[in-house]
DNA sequence: AGGTCATATCAGTGGCCACTGATGTAACCC
DNA sequence: GGGTTACATCAGTGGCCACTGATATGACCT
């Protein structure tokens, strides 16, 4: 853990991307991409349980990456900024041509090529 | 957990971002902003241990974003590409105009009412 | 009103991983 | 050689948090 007095504001920013450091919420980031869309449309297209989509959509509420306008008893969220469509845009590129085929952290890395509950899933 | 098909190249970016999701890994990064550093230099500059330092980077390292150039019993490490550079400064950017005081993810913060960052900061 | 649909919230569980302390390895010095 | 310095790696522990299943809220309908 950091104690130099720069620290503060790294914390900050480590939670900045600790929202987009997880496949559920980066998921649903990536189907907000190109235009808000409900909460039942986005548990179609990540394939997340609906109570878990709606508690990573109050975390990227809370953290100011998305935004929600309330609809009748829908909810259209969509990305709070277009900053923030920049970050991923960014993180492709540092993907393709930086990290290449390379990024795999291979310290870290359990067994597992398919998460337990997925699997679980059926698929 | 993602089960699309698309799902495999977001596990892929969420790892990427995991790389930046924590202050201890996102320190030593700032630490390598402005030229390469060794890794005691790291240690001093970010107040992690020195088994710590060494851990994250050599996660850092196997996920592409630094690089490691040996120099007699020294290790010299630079942030791999300046792409990871831009990266941290859009960070930077969402965070001071987007994310604002916002950023608090109340959900799943431990003890406090506070956020412990602003708080300690005296504000 | 009662029923259904869309979303939100809760409690509990399990797994990942950051950290520490100890130890290993290798380069430099005398 | 022996000692020291710089770094890497290991084993073990503890805490955070993603997920599930159940339940709550609230909007719409007839």
């Amino acid at each position: 853990m950091l104690i130099t007095d720069a620290g503060r504001s790294v914390e900050l920013k480590a939670k900045l991307f600790r929202g987009l450091a997880e496949a559920s919420r980066l998921g649903i980031l990536e189907a907000l991409r190109d235009g808000p869309r409900t909460v039942s449309e986005i548990v179609s297209m990540t394939g997340l349980t609906q109570p878990n989509a709606s508690n990573h959509l109050a975390c990227l509420l809370g953290c100011g990456l998305v935004a929600r306008e309330p609809l009748g008893r829908f909810a259209l969220y969509r990305l709070a900024d277009e900053r923030v469509g920049s970050l991923l845009s960014l993180a492709d590129e540092v993907l393709s041509e930086v990290a290449r085929g390379v990024y795999v952290c291979p310290r870290y890395e359990t067994d597992d090529r398919e998460h337990p509950v997925a699997a679980r899933r059926g698929r």
